[in-house]
DNA sequence: CGAATTCTTGAGTTTGATCAAGAAGTGTGG
DNA sequence: CCACACTTCTTGATCAAACTCAAGAATTCG
């Protein structure tokens, strides 16, 4: 057991594809993630798929789960995953430590960006917006090297995120390759000038990222 | 002043276009709408828009304030608008009354909710699906009668909220009239059969509304 | 090494966007 | 109450971004 753990919480470790919460189920803890990915997703009835929210190591999964009780929509792991594992039952809400309610704050403030995204971005914009993001949350967690980071996603994965198809999002990924603005191969992302991207991502001047 | 609002609390009014708070502020005080709606959306440089939230008479505007600190994305009246101030300076996040956690929830469900309908469904799903979470809404403040409620929004309005052009949303409306799952004229919403009006908007059994 | 994903490419289609213009509706001031 | 201005709604014609279907190549994993 690592030092920085208190004692009742446990290390807890999932399998690609394996659930780290059920749709519409009363989670009994939530996840410190320390290595590996894992997403929310909703499913209709049909097989369409749509990913509402990345986690990537250093991220509460979920930090709404103390506030609401219920999860309304699946975990899954997309990698390997190591996380630590936090009771929820004992806890006040958003107090058990400092820095819950930021957390919080910030993967709303995610959901809006994914919002306007969704809604009013093209498939570039899109893309260039979600790469930029999750490369400057890796970078936040110290686990960007220079310009490049692992991006363990598969472009099914990205496509869902998005609200592309994977087919589109291979052709338009193929696009802004080929005009230099990005590198990624065998989940593996560079990204040669990060102001370019930016740009193309029709981002804000006061947009994190 | 109203018996049930506290002494430092004030009575606020809006114009329609008015800003209840602009982007990138830092508001002082948030708002329990008593009468109006509002929304929060963003703009992209190029005149884009996407709405992100809507607030309904009975709700907080916004309930995210007091965990952030500042609101990222900007908020206007849509209609009048009568609300409560409520400072934000003194009170312990999400502490001022018991509700507001739970509507803080209520408002990141909905979110997600957004997400998919903007990600993975149809013209006519984001419209099936925004309209009755709007009726649901309305009815439960206690503002609809049977099955109509006021809805005093512009087909614009209604295109920026579900990612689609006006010219498009007023076709589509128009099919669904012609179908004879609803009823929409002068800011007036009617939904003769509200099981019909959800199975067109691709909800889950679990989804609310 | 073989099975199963994942990625790539092509051809054809569709949904929804764009552009433009006129009709209907709403609100305001005289 | 009417006239004028402005916004919102409606319609038609055309266009484009992204989707669908399908099949083969490349990877990944056991």
């Amino acid at each position: 057991m690592l030092s920085q753990i208190a004692p009742s919480d446990d290390l807890a470790f999932f399998r690609p594809h394996q659930f780290l919460a059920r749709e519409n189920e009363r989670p009994e803890a939530y996840y410190d993630i320390l290595e590996g990915w894992a997403c929310r997703h909703r499913l209709l009835s049909d097989g369409r798929r749509q990913i509402t929210a990345l986690y990537l190591p250093g991220d509460l999964c979920d930090p709404i789960w103390p506030l609401s009780g219920v999860c309304h929509d699946a975990v899954v792991a997309l990698t390997n995953v190591r996380a630590v594992r936090r009771p929820l039952g004992d806890m006040q809400p958003l107090d058990r430590s400092r820095g819950a309610g930021l957390r919080l704050a910030e993967s709303i403030e995610r959901q809006s960006g994914w919002l306007v995204s969704l809604g009013r971005k093209t498939a570039v914009e899109r893309l260039a917006h979600l790469l930029l993001e999750l490369f400057e949350r890796m970078r936040r967690a110290g686990l960007a090297y220079g310009q490049q980071c692992a991006l363990p996603l598969t472009q099914t994965d990205i496509a869902d995120a998005t609200g592309l198809t994977a087919v589109h999002v291979n052709r338009t990924l193929q696009a802004m390759r080929a005009k230099g603005v990005l590198e990624f191969h065998s989940k593996w992302l560079r990204i040669p000038d990060l102001g370019a991207l930016r740009d193309l991502a029709a981002l804000g001047p006061h947009d994190p990222v």
